[in-house]
RNA sequence: GGAGAGGUGGCCGAGUGGUCGAAGGCGCACGCUUGGAAAGCGUGUAGGCGGUUUUCCCGUCUCGUGGGUUCGAAUCCCAUCCUCUCCUCCA
């Protein structure tokens, strides 16, 4: 959520920023709701005022006595009860419509995010690694996974219904292995700590993390009005929600294994088969709370952690600066993994890392104050995966397939499988 | 799920219709005291919004949250969330 007095004060700036996310006119309608709630605010406080200062008459003539002025001062205060009321239903009015419409709005991005349209308008900064050359035709990995016996995309659909999937055996083993390989990462070399979260949340901690109210769609909502997440980003970030911290207490780094629950509405036809787009899938995430001085730093810094899993598990990689079009709602700059899948002959988005602002901060009300000086401030929060699990089993089958259609066990996970190297094909 | 109790400032805790944004205590800050410290004494110590200005000040809203009653609500009513106790159920 944007600060209605910045805007009010850099409506020319404000406007250039919305135009990068293709909106117009933002500025001007939200100082126009802005102004006619102040406006109102104005002269309803005058009346407050008025109220007041009768209301405290009658308490001094009751105190003293005084029957007759008592009465008197209570006739000529009940003509304006009727005022403050109504204007007191029209503030709340007003006051919601300008918050509605600002929780509608995206973020401001920064500078070097470069425009663009789309995912083909993303820039690429750098790769890691060299994809594998193969003496035979690489398999996608639901023909491996289907193959091997371990993977299950019938049983799942007579159960549940289409992207769900089951996993068996070693590749049961392989999503626990993965989880705890990455958790050990970020918790030993990384400094975070590790958190097991709600899966289901009410409205109030989405619209703090900005699925709501703009993405309900994409969201399982329950009969009792909770929501299953979808991506524990949301339970992590909001951790500090409705809190002021000590600055000595920043920063903040989380780090959660858990489900989460997408309905993919709008995804429609894309990725239909295998496990690239699942309505359930697992993923460690990271969430950084930190001083605005520090967010900069800290997004590299969970850049590093992403990418210094993939390093570890051999898997070729490109990090892209996504383009204007391309950012999330509620980040200020995104950084997409996209790792390199044989099967499909391409790189595959595999993890996305965030900063968010102070954006998330003020929907939540979470904030800092400051070792010298007073008052409190929003503190940033940021996001990363580190990894989506279902895509890193994906990366892993298709990238370490072998002819005979074993998939070979990345070194740095043997240890987290018992031992084992490989996964047979029988 | 059933029955009951309760949610007040950084913390504890008083306040059951009238100058209450709120006694008292603790904590914290500053000052006095001291060779220094403790104790003691004094002063100060919530936040949001708006106005003015950005040193001072004024108004308004906030006693879990949202409504309502009333000239006036921390106090009365309704709804809701959360916490605790007992029962029930349960991995």
């Amino acid at each position: 959520m944007h600060d209605i007095k910045w805007i009010r004060e850099n409506p020319t700036a404000f406007e250039a920023a919305m135009s990068r996310r293709k909106l117009s006119g933002t500025a001007e309608k939200a100082i126009l709701l802005d102004k006619a709630r102040r406006d109102h605010v104005a002269g309803l406080q005058e009346l407050q005022t008025q109220r007041n200062e009768a209301s405290k008459a009658i308490g001094k003539a009751k105190a003293s006595g005084d029957e007759a002025a008592a009465q008197a001062a209570i006739a000529n205060v009940a003509k304006i009860k009727q005022a403050v009321q109504d204007g007191e239903e029209i503030e709340r009015k007003l006051t919601d419509e300008l918050n509605d419409f600002l929780l509608e709005l995206p973020n401001i991005m920064f500078d070097d995010v470069p425009d663009g349209a789309d995912e083909d308008d993303n820039v690429e900064t750098h790769r890691v690694g060299t994809p594998p050359k193969f003496d035979f035709e690489p398999k996608q990995h639901f023909d491996i996974g289907e193959a091997l016996g371990q993977m299950d995309f019938e049983a799942a659909a007579k159960m549940s219904g289409s992207r769900f999937v089951v996993l068996k055996k070693d590749l049961a083993q392989l999503e626990r292995a993965l989880a705890n390989f990455m958790l050990d990462l970020h918790t030993q070399d990384y400094g975070r700590e590790e958190v097991v979260v709600p899966l289901l949340v009410n409205a109030n901690a989405l619209i703090g993390t900005n699925q709501l109210p703009k993405f309900e769609a994409d969201m399982f909502k329950t009969t009792d009005g909770k929501y299953l997440i979808s991506t524990s980003e949301v339970s992590l970030t909001n951790l500090v929600r409705e809190t002021t911290m000590p600055e000595a207490d920043l920063p903040k780094r989380y780090t959660s294994y858990s489900n989460c629950f997408r309905s993919e509405a709008g995804s429609a036809g894309r990725d239909t088969r295998g496990m690239i787009r699942q309505h359930q899938f697992s993923k460690v995430e990271m969430v950084s709370i930190v001083h605005p001085d520090k967010s900069e730093a800290e997004q590299m810094l969970m850049l590093e952690a992403a990418e210094e899993v993939l390093k570890r598990l051999g898997l070729a990689y490109r990090v892209v600066k996504l383009c204007s079009g391309d950012t999330g709602f509620g980040a200020k700059r995104t950084f997409d993994i996209e790792v390199w899948l044989p099967g499909q002959n391409q790189y595959r988005e595999i993890s996305s890392v965030s900063t968010c602002g102070d954006f998330q901060a003020r929907r939540m009300n979470s904030r800092f104050k400051p070792t010298e000086g007073k008052g409190a401030q929003y503190v940033h929060t940021l996001n990363g995966s580190g990894l989506a699990i279902g895509r890193t089993i994906v990366a892993i089958l298709e990238n370490y397939q072998t002819k005979d259609g074993s998939v070979i066990v990345p070194e740095i996970l043997q240890s987290y499988m018992g031992g084992k190297t490989l996964i047979k094909a029988t």
